[in-house]
DNA sequence: CCTGAACCTTACGTTCACGTAAGCTCTCAA
DNA sequence: TTGAGAGCTTACGTGAACGTAAGGTTCAGG
């Protein structure tokens, strides 16, 4: 009836992981059971479960957060999944909706957060081995016996 | 005599660790044995010692690796510290030290390359992340009944 | 209808990165 | 010298994040 067409070797296999790996995050609530279905039947999945699986793979890696963590930090994707299938139905519910998009907003000014601390980090490990390149480099520029390769420097 | 004058315990507060973890990664052949000490007596280190620490736990946490793979990204250290010590003594031999000065170069060239990938996938997450917060912060415009909100922004 | 590949559940196993406990020892200040 | 607090070794324990095996079931294609 929906875009289901995905069974989880598939999914895995398009989000790089395991099938194990995918019942493991049902399992503890970082995904949703794949398609209501009845004890037994073949989780179905469709893109919008690719795309919530890649996004958590990508904050888990980039970020470096544990799977409990990450649980919370993608309420936001709840939250907008939640938004699109009650407005697949007719009955929008205004205050319900501006709920939804304010929980959703806060979530995503967490990740973002978090994303800027780490990148901030990055950058001063950056400039900090960058330093310490610059004098190796500097060093090995004094002792070289054969300083031709300047000009075939990277 | 020299000026080894940190226990395990200090070296743990100073780098907000524990003493269990230096043993560990002393054990797996990440940390040097605390001054070349007979079994049973403590272990004592010094500064650089605590920089190496340091720079172990940096790289562990914003680069996401194993510790098995730390161990060969760290290998620079082994290098400038092999340097510095044979350095103190005063048989340089240009040869050994020119290969030393190499390897440290080729480590941090190694570093540096996957801290600048780090970077740009987080930057990608960012602006990912950028995008999303501005829709929904439109959505939520559209529907909110007191725009008065707007001056009061963050 | 039938078959075989893919999937299901259940449950135990594994690796990493330490935590924790026990019993003993070292160090240093009083 | 001595006492206590920090450290030492050895060894077993633990939580997170899956891997793997067993035995049965589902489902798409012929």
């Amino acid at each position: 009836m929906s875009t289901e067409t995905l069974r989880i070797g598939d999914l895995a296999r398009l989000a790089g992981t395991t099938a194990r790996t995918i019942r493991y995050y049902e399992e503890i609530g970082l995904l949703p059971d794949g398609g209501a279905r009845m004890a037994g039947s073949h989780r179905l999945y469709e893109q919008a479960d690719l795309d919530r699986l890649l996004d958590l793979m990508r904050l888990k890696s980039l970020l470096g957060v544990s799977l409990d963590e990450l649980k919370e930090l993608i309420a936001a994707e709840d939250a907008r999944a939640a938004l699109r299938n009650e407005l697949s139905r007719d009955d929008v519910e205004p205050e319900r909706r501006r709920a939804l998009l304010t929980q959703a907003r806060d979530l995503l000014e967490r990740q973002l957060e978090l994303v800027r601390l780490r990148a901030a980090d990055l950058d001063r490990l950056e400039e900090d081995l960058e330093g310490r390149l610059g004098r190796v480099r500097a060093k090995l520029a004094e002792i070289d016996p054969a300083p031709v390769a300047a000009i075939a420097e990277r």
